[in-house]
RNA sequence: GGCCCCAUCGUAUAGCGGCCUAGUACGCUGGCCUCUCACGCCGGUAACGCGGGUUCGAAUCCCGCUGGGGUCACCA
């Protein structure tokens, strides 16, 4: 029996999301979603997102709500699925405990199913006991049990899984960025679908789902690679009961690594989607560069917009080649969208990374001053985590700043004599505002004093900020005001 | 071990038989700009795993090898 491929292009795609609520979102996960999305919304098609709760001693609630959380941050919005419906509810598979008995009753009497006694420990010895490979996995031994052997079995208080009896032929398909890829027979086996106390495995849920939602395109991690003859057969056994009338294409993009050769580890920091997003980045830049992961493009060009992927996505200029998490490069694309952030937005975003030094939701003062600091250091950052460190000093008491180690040990012999000079020059200057401030001290630091500029001003820079880096001097001397400037330039002089 | 996938600078990639003395970006690095740090700009470094074919011509096609990875669960 042949069951043909789905030819369904344009607005008639539809892809899924489906992943199991199992510990924090990482980005190999998202990526894969990300690539989904942008299949969906470049032809115009629909993406659905499933959930597959089908091992409950795995799954958890925070872990579902991680998952939407992250789905919303980066903007991976979904047309169909938990959350928003749509006509295949409930796309939680725990909920789904009766389609899925009606279609294994279905398989079961149309002899696609059969009973499996077997244990793993059993499968393993029955290979050793053949001279075979342990690993050579199940060998398709009960799929003739008589019902006399079955009772038998039962008898001695086994209760059956159900098997799938795959086609004894080749199975092939055409990835979508892989090319044909064959399956010899006899390389994949019946293969579990129910457990023996009768609840379905992920093996029969994930097509059946698939199948029973319209999908037409299914886009994978290359994990999943090898189980694809399996889902064929079962698409064919489903085709057989007239659940479906085409199997879905296949597309199995490649890996994202971490460092090394190793797949990255779910305990990775940088694969935790969460960490990443406390660090700094926004959901426009590491989308950017999760798309990246696999992906291009063009030949000259890699910072671009979410339009833009849409607009130029496709599956099919996917990279085979497993790719490796590169964090370098993710916060350098990073940094070149949070230059492109409007200067409202951007001051907007970094009100959560500056919880600490508010103390509390920002007061209106705090707000205003924020949104003058924010352009000193909006093309200052790859990661708008690294606010508190710029900006900190703004907010701060003037005897809550710190004085960096470094900072203060990077301060010279006439470090003492710059302090004074500027102390008295900031204290009488008539307009206290960044091109009075740098006039003055630059007649009095450079011109009278003789300091190179580049050491006249570090000691202020300490001063005012505790911080061997800083926005620009002037203007943040400006936006601190002349009373907490005096002060922190006397608090540093009475230290050193 | 069987089966499957993969193979261009350190990393991500462009390349789909001649436009390639292999392009771009990150990284690293020299310089400019400069109150620090960034940003920006100019320059440099660095790759087609190996061996056979096919072809007038191969990074591009084919085969083998080597190397990596995955899978062979009553996880997903």
């Amino acid at each position: 029996m042949s069951v043909p491929f789905s030819t369904a292009t344009g607005s008639d795609v539809v892809v899924r999301f489906c992943p199991s609520p199992t510990g924090t979102p990482h980005v190999g996960l998202i990526r894969t979603a990300l690539f989904n999305w942008a299949y969906a919304r470049h032809h115009g098609g629909k993406l659905v997102f499933r959930i597959e709760d089908t091992d409950a001693a795995r799954d958890s609630q925070e872990s579902y709500v991680q998952l939407l959380d992250a789905m919303r941050w980066l903007g991976i919005d979904w047309d169909e699925g938990v959350e928003t419906g749509g006509p295949h509810a409930p796309y939680r598979q725990s909920q789904r405990g009766d389609v899925y008995a009606g279609i294994i009753e279905r398989l079961k009497d149309a002899g696609h199913l059969y009973e499996s006694f077997a244990t793993p420990e059993e499968m393993e010895q029955r290979n050793r006991d053949a001279g075979r490979d342990p690993r050579q996995g199940y060998d398709n031994f009960e799929r003739d049990l008589t019902s006399e052997q079955r009772e038998a079995l039962r008898a001695e208080g086994r209760t059956p899984s159900l098997r799938l009896r795959v086609p004894d032929e080749d199975l092939s398909f055409d990835d979508l960025v892989r090319g044909e890829i064959t399956f010899p027979a006899g390389s994949f086996t019946d293969f579990v679908v129910v457990r023996p106390n009768g609840a379905p495995l992920y093996t029969f849920v994930n097509p059946v789902d698939d199948a029973l939602m319209g999908i037409t395109h299914v886009l994978r991690g290359e994990d999943l690679l090898s189980s694809t003859p399996r889902q064929i057969a079962l698409y064919r056994a489903l085709a057989d009961i007239g659940v479906v009338s085409a199997i879905p294409r296949f597309g199995h993009l490649p890996y994202v690594m971490g460092d090394g050769n190793r797949k990255l580890s779910k305990r990775d920091p940088q694969s935790n989607l969460f960490l990443l997003r406390e660090a700094g980045f926004i959901p426009e830049g590491l989308l950017n560069y999760l798309s990246l992961l696999g992906w291009s493009i063009s030949h000259d060009r890699d910072v671009f917009t979410r339009d833009e992927l849409i607009a130029a996505f496709d599956v099919e200029d996917v990279n085979p080649n497993p790719s490796r998490f590169d964090a370098k490069k993710a916060e350098s694309i990073n940094g070149d969208h949070v230059r492109l952030l409007a200067a409202d937005d951007f001051a907007a975003r970094l009100e959560p990374y500056l919880g600490r030094v508010f103390g509390g939701p920002p007061s209106d003062e705090e707000r205003a001053l924020l949104a003058k600091a924010a352009p000193l250091v909006q093309e200052r950052m790859q990661l708008i985590g690294q606010a508190e460190d710029m900006l900190g000093f703004l907010f701060l008491d003037d005897e809550d700043i710190h004085h960096d180690a470094d900072a203060v040990a990077g301060l010279g012999d006439d470090a003492h004599a710059a302090l004074e000079a500027s102390r008295r020059a900031l204290a009488e200057l008539e307009t206290f505002d960044a091109a009075s401030i740098e006039q003055v001290l630059r007649e009095v630091l450079v011109e009278g004093l003789g300091i190179k500029p580049r050491f006249a001003f570090t000691p202020l820079r300490v001063a005012v900020t505790g911080r061997r880096v800083s926005p620009p001097l002037f203007e943040s001397l400006e936006l601190l005001g002349r009373a907490s400037t005096l002060a922190r330039i006397d608090r540093l002089a009475a230290a050193a």
